[in-house]
DNA sequence: CCAAAAGTGTTAATATTACACCCATGA
DNA sequence: TCATGGGTGTAATATTAACACTTTTGG
């Protein structure tokens, strides 16, 4: 028996029923930012990065779990941002077609019931990142400003996700997940302006953010780049936690 | 059969499993904010109002629903805040001892699972609200700074639906649910001071929330008060409901 | 006519914005 | 040596914060 039949069999053996959680996974590159989406086995539209919580796992556990599945990293920043319950959200999700064809007996199980998914989204450094097909899929990043067709409601959630990070930012310092440990200043500067969807005056930026304390410039400089070389800069571990906990304004 | 055996029976044909809401509902009196908590048949603790969610219901649905079973209001503001769904945090929630004094036979029921408690937070008017204990329990308003013992995690949940509204106060105009239809520019004022946790210069608030064009000042004013009469004030419901969706600073 | 609270105005301090200039680099 | 992008400074403007004064009212 094929492991899908098996999880439509069994299931809800393992799993709560109802009830899965979906991941909205932002990387920043070529000054995009960009989500990671499934091609699945069961439509055509792109689904986002999702899964089943176990019977004694945590939320958090679960979404951590799927995370690790699709990009091989630990340790990612983790934010639960909404919860999408409509009882109509899912109503069409499996065409009969593509169980038929998939050799799949769906009759009376649990994956054709309700299901209220949890929306987390990750900030995750890109090029880190080996996006990992399974079996039945393949796993791309897209740039949020030109998504695909989206599954059932997924691009709504990308939509709420995107909306909850733009606020975070007026409270919380952003980038330690997005970037790599070491960045330039101009790369910082271009994420930001591509987060809040608008420009923002180089040096005035430069100076709020050192003036925050959360960044280090460090002696080195990037080597082999055509101009004048950039600084390198990372983030203070410390402050940075600091600021994450007791809140920031920045712009 | 008693109402809470059948819920303890056969509860599970008519709601979701493993699933609640809860509400954490805020109201403004005497210069503090409160919220309406029960004392419940099945602990000494206090907890928050909740219940279940249908199987065809919506989430935000069966929020409401709770919301009018307590309070009697209708139409009242609500905000889904965080879910709750530590594997462990029912852990004890029913002692043998009070469901033997209730005679309840509690063997097998789907109460006893695992819950995932998804948190909404309610903004309402003190005034209009008559708390409605039902059979099983009473129903009071406590000062969010001076709360009892609270059941399991409840105590928590309005720390961070506490969090969530202070949060929201900077990028969404808060006080049409909070206050009644007419009210005076000193009882908004420390209405913000509460919330914010701080005091504000009374004349720059006056200011600055006269500028947002959210409020406009009535020719009536309060009569038979001592001292000098305020006058009322009321909120301008287009431009508030405006406010709410492009987002608003104020502080 | 006095104490308490409401309403309005002014000014100083601070933060934000909009710039201009110099520097380093590789082609 | 020049085009390009990186790094730093400064003046104009807007916003915020800290105040003082007048008005109204009931006792």
């Amino acid at each position: 028996m094929s492991e899908l039949q098996t999880l439509f069999d069994n299931g809800h053996q393992h799993y709560l029923p109802h009830l899965s959680v979906d991941c909205v996974i932002f990387g920043f590159h070529d000054n995009e930012l960009k989500v990671l989406l499934l091609e699945s086995w069961y439509t055509k539209d792109k689904v986002l990065p999702g899964g089943f919580v176990g019977q004694q796992e945590s939320l958090i556990d679960a979404a951590t779990r799927v995370l690790k599945e699709r990009t091989g990293l630990n340790n990612v920043f983790l934010s639960q941002f909404e919860v999408f319950g409509d009882p109509q959200r899912e109503q069409h999700k499996f065409s009969g077609n593509v169980l038929q064809q998939n050799g799949i007996d769906a009759a009376g199980s649990w994956l054709l019931d309700r299901f209220i998914s949890i929306g987390y989204y990750a900030l995750v450094e890109y090029s880190k990142v080996h996006p990992q097909p399974d079996a039945a899929s393949t796993c791309a990043w897209w740039p949020v400003n030109d998504l695909p067709t989206m599954y059932i409601d997924h691009g709504l959630m990308i939509t709420k996700a995107l909306e909850k990070l733009r606020q975070s930012l007026h409270f919380q310092p952003v980038g330690l997940n997005l970037l790599p440990k070491k960045f330039t200043m101009p790369q910082l500067h271009r994420m930001y302006e591509t987060l809040f969807g608008m420009p923002l005056d180089r040096r005035n930026f430069q100076r709020k953010i050192m003036a925050t304390g959360i960044i280090q410039q460090l002696p080195e400089k990037v080597k082999g780049v055509a101009y004048k070389a950039p600084h390198l800069y990372q983030f203070k571990t410390r402050q940075y936690q600091k600021a994450l906990q007791a809140g920031l304004f920045l712009l």
